[in-house]
DNA sequence: GGACAACGTCACCTCAAGGTAACCACCATG
DNA sequence: CATGGTGGTTACCTTGAGGTGACGTTGTCC
């Protein structure tokens, strides 16, 4: 899903000129990337109400796998969105936070939840209709 | 920005006592993960400046297959953000067109859309570093 | 000694999203 | 006649995201 959100640069230009934007490189696709994984907005806003330990946030999110844990953590730190400390305790352990910039992708992703929650119930119904005619 | 964050915040709480919860019991992640289709925004910010016709929307975003723009626009219809109209000319025309719904989403892709652009030189960054610390 | 908790890595497999290309009907134009 | 533009459908195939489960290392506790 990643590598072909590449090529989409042209409308890029066309609709981020609608929205108000300079065009120059396409943004958008580093976002679509973040967003369309399965994990990684989940992730963020879990570390939204502070650091965590690794296995904190398996607790937390018990419907993630150990191996998508690691991996998207590692995305997220490679983006420069969280940061990754190691304490060397007896048995180490790992503290992950968000970073600045982890922390100001909070308000857009509010924006989307917060709209996903007020309209998800008209969406619900729009798709049960939908059904019903076919 | 500041009032931003507090509001966001308020969702993140609600979204919060939801995150533990499996995708189906999460209306809010089930709603994003429609959302983040390779396709579903970039068409929704496509007709954002107004209806369209099936091959204008070929012409506009020509790295799209026909069977996926047929499927998204499905999918958007029948979640009730794109209505279509078939207008029955010699050739007969259709038209798709966002809904109160789909024209509502736009806003919150807004916001992303503007924090990519503001923040996707950092990401850059903070990957190359990753990468060459690697 | 055995279990468990800390934080992972590795190999393997599945499943569906998405791409490709062929096909349909209809009509206009050269 | 043939090409091209309407708006699709269908069959087939590839790719890779993500899940599963085993293994590992260092310690502590019972």
């Amino acid at each position: 899903m990643r590598a072909a959100l590449e090529e989409a640069t042209v409308f890029v230009e066309k609709w981020s000129a609608n929205v108000g934007l300079p065009v120059g490189n396409c943004p958008v696709r580093g976002v679509l990337d973040k967003i369309s994984d399965k994990w990684s907005m989940l992730l963020v806003m879990t570390l939204a109400s502070g650091p965590k330990r690794f296995n904190q946030l398996r607790r937390e999110i018990p419907d993630i796998s150990q191996k998508m844990l690691t991996q998207t953590l590692r995305d997220l730190q490679r983006d420069g969105m969280v940061s990754r400390q190691v304490f060397d305790t007896k048995p180490p352990s790992v503290e992950y936070r968000l970073t600045a910039l982890g922390e100001s992708v909070i308000v857009p992703f509010g924006y989307l939840i917060r709209w996903a929650d007020e309209n998800f119930a008209d969406i619900d119904r729009s798709r049960a209709e939908f059904d019903q005619a076919a």
